[in-house]
DNA sequence: GTATATGCAAACAATTTGCACGCCT
DNA sequence: AGGCGTGCAAATTGTTTGCATATAC
């Protein structure tokens, strides 16, 4: 995999904010920079990007969002104004029993809080 | 909302099988007994039993499996052959610490777990 | 120089929707 | 009889792909 202007900007992009971004949210923004890059090509850096580790994904309703914080960690979406934050994975004891009492090999867990956001109980 | 043959043979098929089925699945299946059954019905009649919560969703990989358990329970994924299965929450205590440590109000916790099911293991 | 990534547009898959007609109540 | 649900096909949305050209190495 060769390194290119656009994929160089998609990574920086992506490490660079909080948010939990749509592949149209970074072709909009990497678009200021690389007015003529296609929709495409974000996609296709995105997945590689994914694919080698170096960014993370979080699927909620149809769409992908991508995320610049690989370290394991889990979300918190808010049903209100739909933002996503990550929280920090605090009782990885838990998640041991799990392994341990499910009759099955797990390998990953996924856990996802839904609920609301400081800004949206106001 | 009415009650129509259509509704009462998609919502049997879908309370009627273990696994989770896609609107797709459940169209080929209530395609045997109502030959002229529209695709669009199939999603029309799922989003409204989803809605006044006959039944539940889970979403994998961009589209929406249905689930005719509606208790809580959490979902096992295997990762070989995709199966989805349901699992107990065994310790919901668990899941109380979270409501708790986070600063944030929690509304309902979502795990899922990934793995190898015991066929794949062999 | 050569292979690989790009831009563009067309293809795709899952789902939704507009409309005329049929069927429950 | 009247309105809601249906079947059908077209529209939408998010994403992928084929192809000719441009570019990294």
């Amino acid at each position: 995999m060769r390194n290119t202007k656009q994929k160089t900007a998609i990574l920086e992009r992506v490490r660079s904010t909080k948010n939990h971004p749509t592949a149209d949210w970074v072709f909009e923004q990497v678009r200021k920079k690389i007015p003529n890059i296609s929709l495409g090509t974000v996609y296709r850096n995105l997945n590689q990007l994914v694919a080698d580790g170096s960014i993370g994904t979080y699927q909620f309703d149809r769409t992908v969002c991508y995320d610049g914080t690989v370290d394991h960690h889990d979300h918190f979406r808010c049903s209100k104004c739909g933002t996503i934050t990550d929280v920090e994975v605090l009782e990885k004891d838990f998640i041991k029993n799990i392994y341990q009492t499910q009759e099955l090999h797990v390998t990953n867990v996924k856990l996802d809080l839904i609920g609301l956001c400081k800004a949206c109980l106001c």
